[in-house]
DNA sequence: TTCATTTCTTAACAAATGTGAATGCAATTA
DNA sequence: TAATTGCATTCACATTTGTTAAGAAATGAA
């Protein structure tokens, strides 16, 4: 499974056996049934995952209880809460399984260590966090210059698996927009 | 004005005088008149600045040739274009200054050189781009659960003072709303 | 100052999206 | 099987925001 990783962060081939066998260590294996949660509100996040198998989203709880997507993350990429983990403090949103999955967890202890111990893959963890800072560069983007259904036509376009994988009142949620006016989207196109 | 920016970077004090007088060294001292440029569209963003005095904005131009505003930085803030910076690509954007301004401008060449001779300013560095990243995700945050009068009130409340620096269709524009709507906002409340 | 230009406001109407309720469908459970 | 539950769709109507146009106010230049 930490293939996926080292594939990931681009780094096959680059570590010695060694390297490969110290990360091995520090990584945590954890399943988790559909709705299951890997953060729960009130919680500091003090991990990063590796969603090797399956898909979970992250969001949080409006007033009225509705569950607000952020994102979706699936096999092959990274979740973490970085609010909480940037300023320690208590995450006022959840991270949760839409599917069940396989996550591999690295406590932040842990991932120190493997950092200072090994700077190639500090270099790709910049990479990961850089990554990161444009998918929300380009939301914000989407949310300030499209219309509800522009931004559904990207969102197929880019995830078009994900229609099959999530239901519509997520994928509305995660749109900024009512279900009802999702399927009235979906309908005039 | 390198206090400033030790300042910004919690570092006041704790630099030696050789250090300051090293990252001194690398600074560009940069003045900008009202709508001059720091950054042009299809140019690459190859440095990161500092708003010593003076407020500029970052924006992309709409198919109609709007000016459409990302983000407003006011003097001891950093300014850079982070999806060019990263990629290394064409910007699609433009920085540029709403008043008369100066920035303190470091190249990535010198930028790179402060950081490996200086690890303390490298660990503030992180902070800046996490701070950056932290304001994204507020702002997708806010266009994905408010309204535009919602949006409003945060911003006024976070930066009365731009309200007389700004001219309001370029607020209206951060807010992602017509100038029209911000007008009416206004009037009803 | 006066004129020209830019910015802001207002209003009427259009378009987009939200809301609440009803319906149907599919999956799950008793 | 029947009943229940959750989700998607549809509709009518409300609210929000966009658009166009006109004029008022502010700003800058001659």
């Amino acid at each position: 499974m930490i293939i996926e990783i080292l594939n990931n962060l681009e780094l096959n081939g680059k570590l010695t056996d060694k390297q490969i066998n110290f990360v091995q260590s520090k990584i945590e294996v954890l399943e988790l049934e559909k709705n299951e949660h890997l953060l729960k509100i009130g919680q500091v996040c003090t991990f990063i995952g590796f969603v090797s198998k399956g898909l979970v989203m992250f969001y949080n709880i409006a007033d009225n209880g509705e569950e607000k997507v952020c994102e979706f993350i699936k096999e092959n990429d990274w979740v973490s809460q970085y609010q909480s983990m940037i300023t320690g403090t208590e995450s006022p949103t959840e991270i949760k399984a839409i599917e069940p999955s396989t996550i591999l967890k690295i406590s932040f202890f842990n991932l120190e260590l493997i950092l200072e111990k090994i700077p190639l893959v500090e270099k790709s963890f910049k990479q990961v966090i850089d990554k990161f800072l444009l998918k929300m560069l380009e939301r914000s983007h989407s949310f300030q210059n499209l219309k509800a259904e522009q931004r559904y036509a990207v969102f197929v376009k880019e995830n078009p698996e994900l229609l099959q994988r999530v239901p519509q009142y997520y994928i509305a949620s995660f749109l900024g927009i009512a279900p009802q006016s999702l399927s009235r989207i979906r309908k005039n196109s």
